[in-house]
DNA sequence: GCGTCCAGGTCTACC
DNA sequence: GGTAGACCTGGACGC
């Protein structure tokens, strides 16, 4: 195994822990990622095919942050290609946004002025990603499915169909590539991964990256956010909510029929809940009117503090 | 055990 | 342009 190391600063105040080890109880980059004490194990594709090993450890403090990256790979990496992974690993970790805007413009909100306390120097920490696939299989693998039936189909897609990658005494998978997904039999992955319906979308989008027939994800930064969105909705299978799990946007606010009730509660203590698919669009428009810009901050650090919210508000989220 | 319902969306046929 | 109904699968529930 050759290995490529680099430090990396971070705008302080940065908590490495709160932004890579479950955030909101979910995973950073990939399910099947290892996490111990100050460091995390993942591996991902970089384009064409190669898969990489990548450590991550926190060298600092929340004041002084330093974070060593180690890229583990089976050929000597391309000078190109250890700056993509460190550009991924900047981005997907939150290194350069300065969180004190956010803190600034939210501080009196009655709501998130306990969250970006008790989760302070949290970053939106974002898949290490360069097109859309990773977090498209992502939404797709949650529509219409409680969440153990998300993990079951993410789990058995990454076994199935990722990369296992062993290096630094830790085993872990990449994600599917859209090359594998496109080329799978999908009589076969529909048994193996138990995807159902999701296989015949999955493959269209798989086509489409591979293809580079939808826009990768620097492009999409570049659109407005609503031209952005209808760029992606114009894929099988991906409609609103999808969309704004995929978006880099800090405008996005992936709400679903169970986060809509969770927010609901907090914006409305006091009235009733309203059919499901109502309360979507009335958190939808109150999110935006409340947090503009920075509602997928809002998103992450409302959605990784509820017991904390629950106690503080006397709201039974 | 067995049948029925429905979930952390989206598409399509039909009006 | 709006909207029921269908869609994989598996866990919860009633009987």
């Amino acid at each position: 195994m050759h290995t490529f190391s680099q430090e990396l600063d971070a705008v302080p105040p940065y908590s490495f822990e709160l932004t890579v080890h479950n955030p909101a109880g979910w995973f950073w980059h990939n399910p099947l990622e290892v996490y111990e004490a100050g460091r995390i194990w993942t591996a991902l594709h970089l384009s064409p095919g190669k898969a990489i090993g990548l450590r991550l450890e926190s060298l600092g403090i929340l004041e002084k942050p330093k974070i060593l990256a180690t890229i583990f790979s089976r050929r000597k990496l391309t000078n190109r290609d250890e700056n993509e992974v460190i550009e991924m690993v900047r981005e997907g970790a939150g290194l350069r946004d300065n969180i004190l805007e956010f803190y600034e413009a939210v501080k009196t909100d009655p709501i998130l002025k306990h969250t970006i306390h008790d989760l302070y120097g949290m970053r939106r920490g974002a898949m290490l990603r360069t097109d859309i696939f990773n977090s498209a299989t992502l939404a797709i693998t949650l529509q219409n499915a409680p969440i153990n039936r998300t993990d079951q189909m993410l789990q058995l897609l990454i076994t199935n169909c990722g990369q296992k990658m062993t290096f630094d005494g830790k085993t872990t998978y990449t994600w599917p590539s859209p090359k594998s997904i496109m080329n799978a039999d999908a009589e076969e992955l529909t048994k193996k991964c138990k995807l159902g319906y999701r296989t015949k979308y999955l493959q269209f989008i798989a086509v489409a990256v591979q293809r580079q027939t939808c826009p990768k994800i620097k492009e999409l930064l570049e659109m407005p956010f609503e031209k952005a969105k209808a760029e992606l909705t114009k894929l099988k299978g991906i409609g609103e909510y999808s969309s704004e799990i995929i978006l880099p946007h800090g405008q996005a606010f992936p709400i679903d029929i169970w986060s809509a009730q969770i927010f609901h509660k907090l914006f409305f203590p006091h009235r009733p809940l309203p059919s499901k698919q109502e309360a979507v669009q009335i958190v939808r428009k109150q999110a935006a009117e409340r947090w503009g810009r920075w509602r997928r901050l809002a998103f992450v650090y409302v959605l990784s503090d509820l017991d904390n919210l629950s106690q503080k508000l006397k709201v039974n989220l």
